[in-house]
DNA sequence: CATCAAAATTGACGATTTTCAAACGGATTT
DNA sequence: AAATCCGTTTGAAAATCGTCAATTTTGATG
């Protein structure tokens, strides 16, 4: 029925959606990858303040006129989908059901930013890793999970690249962590969650 | 119109509004005053994620029938309306303007969110703490803040209240808070935001 | 396979923060 | 006036983290 100016676009990681300040006519709906929303203080400090996946919405503050809020960058290769604002604006008329779908996202991101707080910026170093780690690997199967740079997992958890390192690198001796690919590991669950909690 | 079942109530400094886990049937507006939002992990750490001031909107989460995701506290003696549930779902099809009014408040806590994040939740202490100063005083004329006890402040930055506390106490000697008040000081910006960014 | 660049790790040191304890101050109660 | 309570401030030692530099590892490429 609509079908005219919705694309589909498949970003190789390092790709940039689109920048903190632009002025957006698009939506974009993750369908699978994965996707860092990183933040600037005006004091210059760089921060990511969410990971969007399959499911996950960019770019809502459009709806309402706003700029683009955040850096929106692949962390992997990404399918999304490009939805043009007007057809959100329609869409409240016409599909009450999908429009009601979109708001809930938006309350998934809500509560996706507190428990950032909550979780990932308290603590110490090796606490927050463990978390991270654990939100990474806890649903997937297997209990493997694809980690970034460093410098990215440094500005998720509040952190220099080096802390970060370094609590790694102290899971992966104590056999918390095995690799099985290039940047993926497998989590042990049990211990990483005493070490979130301890 | 429909003013049946719309109730405003002032609570004092310290009231709960609401606790995390409750299954609630209504969302407030603030008239005036200041609320805590305070979420706890699973591992029991507290942290406070959000200031609610005038306009701002708790409990949205109900409108789409989660359970209220933090516990709301008055910070001062405050002023909320409180507004059912059902009576938003009609205001959906009745008044759109209004009902995209509410989506903007939706929009305005994921902002204030990641804000948090990013400026709130990095750097030293003595930076956290100026942040969170200019944040209280900027638009006040005057320059005038109320503080709040010390271990609210460290909730908010993610410090302990000792280290809240010494930050405070350095810039009161320092001369860049200036008691006028009960918990009340007159902030001197430029300094504040000297030590916001350096 | 050799080479190169980028990323990760490690070490050492200093700065910051936490921890735990004690002292302090103001307000209220006895 | 003394005692008590509650929140703040301060002190000192220990733990943690950031900084800077050097080194190793990894992955890509010729």
């Amino acid at each position: 029925k609509i079908h005219a100016p919705i694309g589909i676009f498949l970003l190789p990681a390092g790709a940039t959606l689109y920048r903190m300040g632009d002025e957006g006519q698009h939506i974009h709906t993750i369908r699978h990858g994965l996707v860092k929303l990183v933040q600037y203080s005006p004091e210059g400090g760089r921060r990511i303040v969410r990971l969007l996946r399959s499911t996950d919405v960019a770019g809502i503050e459009t709806v309402l006129g706003y700029r683009y809020q955040h850096d929106a960058i692949m962390l992997q290769s990404t399918e999304v989908c490009r939805i043009p604002v007007e057809l959100i604006q329609r869409l409240e008329r016409d599909n009450p059901m999908l429009y009601r779908e979109l708001l809930s996202r938006w309350q998934r991101a809500l509560t996706e930013a507190d428990t950032w707080l909550t979780e990932l910026s308290t603590g110490t170093s090796r606490q927050r890793v463990a978390r991270l780690l654990l939100k990474l690997a806890r649903d997937h199967e297997r209990h493997e999970c694809e980690l970034f740079v460093r410098d990215d997992i440094g500005a998720m958890l509040g952190l220099t690249m080096e802390t970060a390192s370094r609590s790694i690198a102290e899971f992966k001796r104590l056999r918390l962590l095995e690799e099985s690919g290039p940047n993926r590991y497998i989590c042990d669950i049990p211990a990483l969650e005493q070490i979130a909690e301890n």
